[in-house]
DNA sequence: AGATTATAGTTAAATATCTAATTATTTAGT
DNA sequence: ACTAAATAATTAGATATTTAACTATAATCT
């Protein structure tokens, strides 16, 4: 008895599907790399998202907005708050009104580093965009936007 | 004298690109997690793919043909060769043509494991190929691969 | 031929991430 | 009011990832 099975596909859609998500762990993958390449002090990109977040931003916020505004786990949210505070960018105390939760602020420490960031970023964003035009960019974001909206409802 | 600095920002074409790879960060965090919810036997996204691709394929690869394939460090091939190796998915034999090399395969068992994980992932891309339509995907696969292609040219 | 350079693979050290479990506090329900 | 359920944050344990350093072999160059 020979084995005729043939082996199981995702058929057109999902593989079109899985196109996509692989595509985009690739790019994330060197994306992340060559940001990190760049950025001073052996700043890491979550930092900088963080960062760049609360200093655009001016508010101050619990460490559970942060997981949330970056769709990340509370351990890591905590994690990446526990090295910006080692490092001065941010300041964590507790909250007066609520006494399981806690603050997080930046610090002109942090607000300098994150403006060192944009500054080391900006040509390389520069030339990506010189290299490859806007329409890559102005194509996609509304799309990636629209399947960011559907994985996050639907997690 | 007070501090009339103005905070650095990107420019508009610069945060254009700095949105496109967030949203790529995003998309990439919560689809391996989606993903890996599904997928059997505690299975990895990384484990997937490289079994996906050598079943798909047919062919031996070496862990550095492996490593340039999906744009990851050769350490991190490594790693992900050795876990698959633990499991019996794959084996791993010096390369005769060369004392250097090694011989990456697919076992049975690799190939079975991979099919049940393309069973279980069915459903999942089914299901949002149906919420969200064919259009987010035709739309961006294609652009997505010419990032992907630039990015790696340029690293 | 011998020395230098390049390549394949691994190991080491560091960081990020996840899930599961723990602790403390608040909110809701009876 | 008291108990139960929900929420905030952390810790613990596991995995993936990177860069830098190391070993071994192959290719190149003089």
């Amino acid at each position: 008895m020979t084995d005729t099975s043939i082996p199981p596909t995702l058929g057109d859609a999902g593989a079109l599907v899985f196109s996509f998500f692989n595509e985009i762990g690739i790019i994330e993958q060197m994306s992340r790399t060559a940001l990190e390449r760049v950025l001073p002090d052996g700043m890491k990109a979550p930092h900088f998202g963080v960062l760049n977040h609360m200093a655009r931003l001016g508010q101050d916020e619990s460490p559970a907005e942060l997981a949330s505004a970056f769709q990340v786990s509370r351990p890591t949210m905590t994690n990446t708050i526990q090295r910006l505070e080692a490092k001065g960018y941010v300041t964590v105390a507790p909250n007066p009104n609520d006494g399981r939760g806690k603050i997080v602020r930046i610090t002109p420490k942090g607000k300098a580093a994150r403006d060192a960031a944009i500054e080391a970023l900006a040509p390389l964003f520069a030339k990506i965009f010189k290299d490859l035009g806007p329409a890559p960019f102005t194509a996609t974001v509304p799309t990636l936007a629209s399947v960011r909206a559907y994985l996050d409802e639907n997690r």
